[in-house]
DNA sequence: TTGAAAGCGGTACCAT
DNA sequence: ATGGTACCGCTTTCAA
C-alpha cells in the first residue's frame, strides 16, 4: 500500500492525503479523520527511502563500531550506550545505522556517509588524544557529537563526556583516606582520551596528598582479562605490593579478581581492590564494601543525553557546539543502592 | 555531486554513466575508464536513498536491541556479535539498522520495517522457547534469521546457533571427571531458549553419571552480578555446599568470583569455579586451570556466519531455510591459547 | 555503444 | 480546503 493507492481508495489526491497524514493545518478535520482511519485500516506506512529522497533527510544516525584495535573486541558497555542513544533517537523518528570499518580508514566511512547522504549525523566513540576525526567531520560538514573529549583539539566541537579525571581522583582520594599508600592503576590504552584523563585524576590525588606516583604501579594496555590478571599477579609479587587496585574496565577487573583470589589462597595475602566501571569495591578482612559507579546504566544515560544533543544539532544547522560534562557517579554502598561511605581504615 | 552533474561534466548521459559505474557490459572500456576516473576525481557516490528507491532495496539489515526486560541492560557480548555481523554484511554493501522498542511490541517494529521498506531483512536475538516472532516474520514475509533456536516452534525458519546443550553437558562431565559431585548451575532466564538448553545439558551429564540434579543447586534469573553473588553466597552456606560452579554469563561470573573470594578469605573455603561465556576456569588449591570457551570471539564468529546466511536468504527469495549449528568451543588451557586438558582431581 | 524517458514513492510549490 | 505537477537522484526499458 503506497500513497497513490491510498489516495485512490479514498477518492482524494496524493497531496491531500500526504498533508492529512503529516499534520498540515490546511486540511479539514473531517478529511483528516477519514484519511488517518483509512491509513490505519490499510496499514499504510510511508516508504522510508521515498520520504527521505523527497525531504532530503535520512532519519538515520551513523555510528562506526568501535573495536579496540588489536583484539578487535568491542567494549562490553557499547550495547548499553547504543540502547540509551537509540531510545532517545527513536523519540525523534531516528534510527541508528551501524557500520564496521575494515582497516583504520574511518575517515573514508564519514566521507561516504556524507556523499551518499546515508545519515544525517554521526556519533563518535572513544576519541583519542588529538583525535583527527573531529577536524575531518568539521571540514566535511557532517553533524556529529563525540562521546568523550579529545585533549589537544582546539577547534570547537560538540561532546558529551563523563568527568573521568574527577572520578579517578575521588576514587584515589578515597583509598588514600582509608590508609592506602600503594595503589595500583590498571589503565586502558592511554592514547585514548578517557584513559589519559583517568591517569591524570589518579596522579592529581596522589600529588595532592604529597605522594608521587610509582611508575611500577601504573600500567596501560588493552583492557583484556589477561592484562588485568598478569599485571596484578606481577604487582603482588613486588616486595612492597599494592594494597589496592584501581581499574577501569569490567573485563580486566575479572582478571584482577582472579589474581587476587589466587593470591589470597596461595599467599594468604589480604588485599583490597577497587574497580571502576561497573563496580568499585573495597575488600578488607573479608568484608566487602562495594563502591560503585553503576557505569552500565550511566553509559546508557550518556547515550540518552548525547542523542538529545545530536537531535538539536541536526534540527538547527547553526546551533553552537554543545558541550556537556556529566558528573561521574561515585557512590559508596551496596550494589543494590547507594549507602553512606564507610571509612574502613587500613590497619597501620 | 550527483549523477546528473557528473554526466554533464563528462558530456555523457546519466544512463551511460550509471551503466559504467555499475559494471554493465555494454559500455565501452574507454568510456568506463573515463567515467570511473571522473567519479573518483569528483568524489561521486550514489545517493543511498535514491538508489534504494530505484532498486527497491534498502541495503540495510534491521535489528532490535535486545535488552533483558527488567534491568534493561544489554548483553555485553552484543557488541561482539554486531561487530561480526556487520563486518560480513559490509562485504555485501549492507549496513545494520538498530532500533529500540519502547514496550514489548517488537512485532510492531517488524511490521513497520516491512511496510516502510526500511530494511531488507532482520536478525532476531535471544529467542524464547516458543518464540512468537518467528511466526510473525514468516507471515509478513520479511526475510530473517534467528541467532539461536526456539524449542517448540515447528514451522521452518533459518537459524544459526551454538550447541549450548553440548557445551554444558561437556563442562559438567569435565567437572564430574574431576571428582565433583555438587555442581551448581547459575543459569539465565530459562524462558530463553539458550538457557533452557544449557540446563538440559547440565542435567543430561548428571543423569548419565547416575546422579540426579539437586534443585537447590540450580537457579535461574537475569544475569546480573548481584544474582551471581547472592546465589553463590547462599549456596556456600549449605551444609553440603557446591564444590564447583557452572555459569553462563561473564557478568554473573564476576559476582560468583566476588562471593568466592570473600568465602575463601572468611571461611578459608577452597572452592572450584567453572564459568561459561568468556572463561571457564577451574581453581584448585590456588592453582588455576582456565578452561575457556572464548565466547566473545565465538559470538563474533556467530555474527559473521549469520550475516553470510542472511545475505544468501535475501539474494534468493526462494532459498530454503538455513540451519547452522556451531560447535561450542570447550578448550582447556590458558586464556592465551588452548593447552592439553589437565585432570586435576578433587581430593577424596 | 549510447541516450531519452518513464518510473520508484513520496513532498511541496503553485493554482484553484 | 483540495488538486496538479515538478522534483528528489537513481535505475532500467526501449529506441536509436
Amino acid at each position: 500500500m503506497n500513497l497513490k493507492s491510498l489516495a485512490e481508495a479514498l477518492g482524494l489526491s496524493q497531496t491531500t492525503v500526504s498533508r492529512a497524514l503529516n499534520g498540515y493545518p490546511e486540511v479539514s478535520e473531517a478529511t483528516r479523520k477519514r484519511v488517518e482511519e483509512a491509513a490505519v485500516r490499510f496499514g499504510y506506512r510511508p516508504n522510508s527511502r521515498a520520504k527521505g529522497l523527497a525531504t532530503g533527510r535520512a532519519m538515520l544516525i551513523g555510528q562506526v563500531i568501535p573495536t579496540s584495535t588489536q583484539h578487535e573486541m568491542v567494549n562490553p558497555v557499547f550495547g548499553d550506550f547504543v540502547a540509551g542513544a537509540s531510545q532517545n533517537l527513536a523519540q525523534h523518528g531516528y534510527d541508528m545505522l551501524l557500520t564496521r570499518v575494515p582497516g583504520d580508514d574511518e575517515g573514508k566511512v564519514y566521507r561516504e556517509f556524507r556523499a551518499r547522504g546515508a545519515v544525517d549525523g554521526v556519533i563518535i566513540q572513544a576519541p583519542d588524544v588529538k583525535d583527527d576525526r573531529i577536524a575531518l567531520l568539521n571540514r566535511i560538514g557532517l553533524p556529529f557529537i563525540v562521546h568523550g573529549r579529545s585533549t589537544g583539539v582546539t577547534e570547537p566541537y560538540s561532546w558529551v563526556d563523563v568527568n573521568n579525571t574527577q572520578a579517578f581522583r575521588r576514587a584515589t582520594e578515597f583509598l588514600l583516606q582509608l590508609g592506602h599508600r600503594r595503589i595500583a592503576l590498571i589503565n586502558g590504552l592511554e592514547r585514548m582520551d578517557f584513559a589519559f584523563r583517568r591517569r591524570k585524576g589518579y596522579i592529581q590525588a596522589l600529588e595532592n596528598a604529597g605522594l608521587s606516583a610509582d611508575p611500577q604501579l601504573m600500567c596501560t594496555d588493552e583492557m583484556t582479562e589477561q592484562f588485568g590478571y598478569m599485571k596484578t599477579r606481577r604487582m603482588l609479587a613486588f616486595e612492597d605490593p599494592p594494597t589496592a587496585f584501581l581499574c577501569a574496565s569490567m573485563i580486566s577487573a575479572v582478571g584482577i579478581r582472579r589474581a587476587l583470589q589466587e593470591a589470597q589462597l596461595v599467599m594468604g595475602r589480604d588485599v583490597s581492590v577497587i574497580i571502576h566501571d561497573d563496580d568499585l569495591s573495597y575488600l578488607r578482612n573479608g568484608e566487602e564494601i562495594p563502591i560503585f559507579t553503576a557505569t552500565r546504566s550511566s553509559v546508557r544515560h550518556a547515550g540518552e543525553v548525547l542523542a538529545d544533543a545530536l537531535m538539536q544539532l541536526i534540527s538547527d544547522p547553526d546551533h553552537p557546539p554543545i558541550n556537556q560534562l556529566l558528573e561521574a557517579q561515585l557512590v559508596v554502598g551496596s550494589s543494590t543502592g547507594p549507602a553512606p561511605l564507610k571509612a574502613a581504615r587500613l590497619p597501620s
